[in-house]
DNA sequence: TACATTAATTGCACAGCGTACAGAAATTGG
DNA sequence: CCAATTTCTGTACGCTGTGCAATTAATGTA
């Protein structure tokens, strides 16, 4: 194990670490919002001046980075790993604990689509994902695409579930937001939206675990129905 | 047609109306990026002072909804609802006018993705969109969620696409970007990411035209297999 | 024509943001 | 003990959204 320790540099010692940084970041963004995770939010959570923060990290942005790369690290590619179990049940696996994560931080999800998704976890995460849709019969191309298109599915359903949480915390449980979104449907008139009314009780339930695994089973039939053999 | 002048108020004139400041603000989202959509650019943009946009809208939220409005109201619906074209063909071109449009300024999607999506050609677009997937063969329930699934999976990717899009405008072309994603992924250690090395050129192309219809036509062979007969 | 009423616009102010720059504080090697 | 080096702080600039009071412009009424 090698303790990384760069031989004891001169000058003055470090208040706090970049994952304090990272740490203090998710605490806010977990108890006051994604708006909350401001340089100066944090320099406040840790106790320093606002410019402290930019020992760590050269702005803004890269905060936000590592925080996104913090998050996806969270992840158990393990599970996903796991050739017991059918390659359908583990990308559900993961699909789910990504959206139960997520939305636990309302606007986190709001970080992840900010910028580009590069970091060493990011790209485990890719590679795990190669190795399942590889498992379900898929050639190196094939597997590739599908594996951008469950990325685009999961990150896209949790956003726009995301979009419509309101700003204070926390987020209300997912009986009360199907609730909130069938009362604002109740004013959608039926002369000019007639199939938007007759299938409101369903519109109402976009927001549910139902839905949210319904559309990832169409996405992994079109994708199984590329496998060979 | 009834030309709704409310009969001749009293006091000052309006200067703009609601329409040219949602012109305002989409032309700044077109020129300078989504951070520029700002209360001071538009009421500049406008020739204004910035509490002038107030008469307007009670808060930049409300600014941010009518452009979202907007932009969906440019969708061409009765292109979704010619039944003399296959339905999967409607919806291939519904997707693929919405992500030039939406890439055209980037950080729209971003925008669409800020808020509840309730306006009424929000709903204009949901409703076409359940009459296309009856067309489809789904019956209601069915068609309610395959829309749902269809909007995640068109502005999963386009918001994909958009984050990684450099800030300053305009967006580079399709292969440009491609070629920076190659560039980057030729730092990516192949000991410990094998499949992501090896399928790296159908990497880099995630943000292309195939890539997007690919994606699409999955989705859609996941939604045709829900039809009855 | 004068005045009062009403609405739109402005100026000013406040609190917040990211961050650049200079200097103070702290820690170490020589 | 000193000099070098690093971190942290104080201050400041320009930007943001937006509230309040005063000003400007248009109208209906007398």
């Amino acid at each position: 194990m090698a303790q990384d320790t760069p031989p004891a540099k001169r000058g003055r010692k470090r208040a706090v670490g970049e994952d304090e940084v990272v740490a203090a970041a998710i605490r806010l963004l977990g108890t006051r919002g994604a708006d909350a995770v401001s340089i100066r939010g944090i320099a406040a959570e840790l106790g320093l001046a606002p410019n402290a923060v930019y020992t760590y990290f050269p702005d803004r942005a890269a905060v936000v980075r590592a925080v996104v790369e913090h998050l996806l690290g969270e992840t158990d590619l393990a599970a996903l790993t796991a050739h017991d179990t059918p390659w359908r049940d583990r990308i559900h696996t993961l699909a789910a604990d990504l959206r139960h994560r997520l939305l636990a931080h309302p606007g986190a999800v709001n970080l992840l689509l900010s910028g580009r998704m590069d970091g060493p976890h990011a790209l485990a995460l890719g590679e795990a994902l190669l190795a399942v849709l590889a498992d379900a019969g898929l050639d190196p191309t094939q597997a590739a695409r599908a594996s951008y298109l469950l990325i685009v599915q999961v990150l896209g359903a949790i956003a726009l579930e995301a979009a419509e949480l309101p700003s204070p915390l926390p987020p209300p449980p997912i009986a009360e937001r199907v609730a909130t979104r069938r009362e604002q449907l109740r004013g959608v008139p039926a002369d000019r939206y007639p199939r938007t009314v007759e299938a409101a009780d369903t519109i109402a339930r976009f927001v549910s675990d139902e839905q949210y695994a319904w559309g990832l089973d169409r996405v992994l039939d079109g994708i199984a129905g590329r496998a060979k053999g």
